[in-house]
DNA sequence: GTGAAAGCGCTAACAG
DNA sequence: CTGTTAGCGCTTTCAC
């Protein structure tokens, strides 16, 4: 079917040895027969098979990536950034979903080692307690983690702890009290956990109480009726929610739409991500921004140094890169006039974050 | 580094055909030598090495998928159907995006050939006119379109120019009679087209004259200041625009509110694409929706059917396949009064469309 | 039930 | 400058 090497050879009336050699190293062989080998090769439309090559232990150039979903454009921007990177430099990706499952992330992994990548990139749920990464660990499969919040691997993102921080700070600053923080419910993941540290931080340094993340079905359709309850009803309802991801954001915003309530002035939301999606909205919805697309250039780098290194024999890296956070100050956060908390002063001026 | 079948056969104690034949016909080989196998591969966590395999003519069990962007989410949808299925059919994805250029375009072709991938799913700016699609059915390399608009080759759509032909319908049936149609800089897609005519048509039946796309740059922070002049200003300006795509309408939207227009009541706004993300949007975006995922999904199905057909000798499939569209009547299109139009009826009852 | 050996497409020593 | 040959990891006859 597929021409090979072989067939060029018969048909430029060479050995298969010069046709090699015409492709990998054309000054070493004589002009008129490299050009009656490459006439032959386009004559046949033959391409060298990369699994001759790789099967002679050169490399692969392939490198595995695992996301969690492609429907969260948070990840999209991330492989864009990957993408953009690995085309550059004349890269394969081989790209897997894992739907937040682990029996898949498991599967992904085998997979992608079965195919010699050079390396991972990927997202997990909790990358402290990972078994796979230790595993990858211990055979020297080198990997990079993104927006996982570890200090233990190599990993990039950002500080989702101080940033939540602020963000929440952001939120009293403008005179909430009553702060609500949602999350998706698998909301078990490192930097969910993280986020809602911060978020914890930052209302107890006001002397405010913080509450467990409330969980929010990501998927439905609409909101769940006790969700709705907890977030409308009673003299304590919340008058801010710290969602934990712009697209949670999102939903939980069309969900008090339907319930009539009206954005930022009976509820201000922030999101966690920065989509930029987000800014396109009505109002813009404001956000503790991750550069995304910087956080899937920043893994491959890291990653490409370490598989370089690992073969030219290079130093190491150090483990987690912190990148930049910034807060988007979108039209979602009203500053609160305090109907109920009459007492409480209104915050609206810039204000100094502090760690 | 990784050990091969080899470094098993001496671990066991057994020749590398008896370990070939422990993990590929278990039931051939001696339950005890069976047991020492296995326990070797765990020891030394063995993966057979899909590139033996591969050159032994097997199949590679890779599909190559091309798209213009993620950035985009109506891809991301697309893929998200494709990665479902291929990962439940056991097949491994290789992806690669183009940003809508023709170099990349063709040099992702290669290399996914190079990678033997046994067939291809991708979007091209203009599928008719093609070289590279020639090509590969010239060497019967197989692939399915997604998106396409064309009779010529195989392909999943929606039927582009009744769609929105349907969509520029019902704004009509609003009663807007001044409608602009806007697309992208790279307007020239074959999709793009088709729902161009659709519009032409639409406006045409109408007794309205229809207007050549105004081109609209997808990236700019803003709208350029001779665009939105020719959408807000003078006695003619539109009542409603016809979006060539979601993502477009929602960039459009920003640069409105921007320029102190309110939507819908200044100005209706109608996308293409049915964008999960719209339906989030205040207010949710009217669109004419294609069933991405199922696009992605109903491509798969195609391919893969070509693809056993090739390995097994079936017969050939249809050429293009025509997904039903539905029309997303969101809040963004509002009925218009006809301040200027006085003597137009206004229409919002329910409308029967017809091709 | 098991092993020896050939061969898949290619590269790299080594010969000529 | 070109050809011969071995070998990469694996499957698959064909013997034993």
């Amino acid at each position: 079917m597929t021409p090979t090497i072989k067939d060029v050879a018969a048909h430029a009336g060479f050995s298969i040895a010069t046709v090699s050699r015409a492709i990998n190293a054309p000054h070493t062989v004589n002009p008129i027969t490299l050009d009656k080998v490459r006439q032959s090769i386009d004559a046949l439309n033959f391409r060298p098979s990369p699994l001759g090559r790789q099967l002679r232990g050169e490399r692969t150039r392939l490198i595995g990536v695992i996301v969690p979903t492609l429907a969260n454009p948070v990840f999209a921007e991330c492989l864009q950034g990957i993408d953009e990177l690995a085309a550059a430099q004349g890269y394969r990706l081989m790209l897997m979903t894992t739907q937040y499952d682990a029996e898949r992330e498991r599967r992904a992994i085998e997979t992608l080692r079965e195919h010699r990548v050079e390396g991972l990139i990927l997202t997990v749920a909790d990358a402290d307690t990972h078994p796979l990464l230790d595993e990858l660990d211990r055979d020297g499969l080198l990997y990079v983690l993104m927006h996982n919040d570890t200090v233990r691997r190599p990993s990039v993102s950002v500080d989702n702890r101080l940033a939540a921080y602020e963000g929440v700070r952001m939120l009293i600053a403008h005179g909430h009290r009553r702060i609500l923080m949602l999350a998706g419910t698998l909301a078990a993941s490192d930097r969910a956990r993280q986020r809602h540290l911060g978020y914890t931080q930052a209302m107890q340094q006001a002397g405010l109480a913080p509450a467990p993340a409330l969980e929010v079905d990501f998927n439905a359709d609409e909101l769940a009726p006790s969700v709705l309850a907890h977030l409308t009803s009673g003299p304590n309802r919340p008058s801010a929610l710290f969602c934990s991801n712009d697209l949670l954001a999102m939903v939980v915003m069309r969900g008090l739409r339907r319930a009539r309530l009206q954005i930022p002035r009976d509820m201000s939301i922030l999101g966690f991500d920065g989509l930029a999606m987000g800014e396109l909205l009505s109002p813009p919805l404001a956000s503790v921004c991750a550069p995304n697309r910087e956080i899937g250039c920043a893994a491959w780098r890291r990653l490409l140094t370490r598989v370089t290194a690992n073969y030219e024999g290079l130093g190491e890296t150090p483990l987690a890169l912190t990148l930049p956070h910034s807060l988007r100050e979108g039209a979602t956060i009203a500053a609160i006039s305090n109907r109920s908390d009459a007492g409480t002063t209104r915050v609206s001026q810039r204000l100094h974050l502090q760690p």
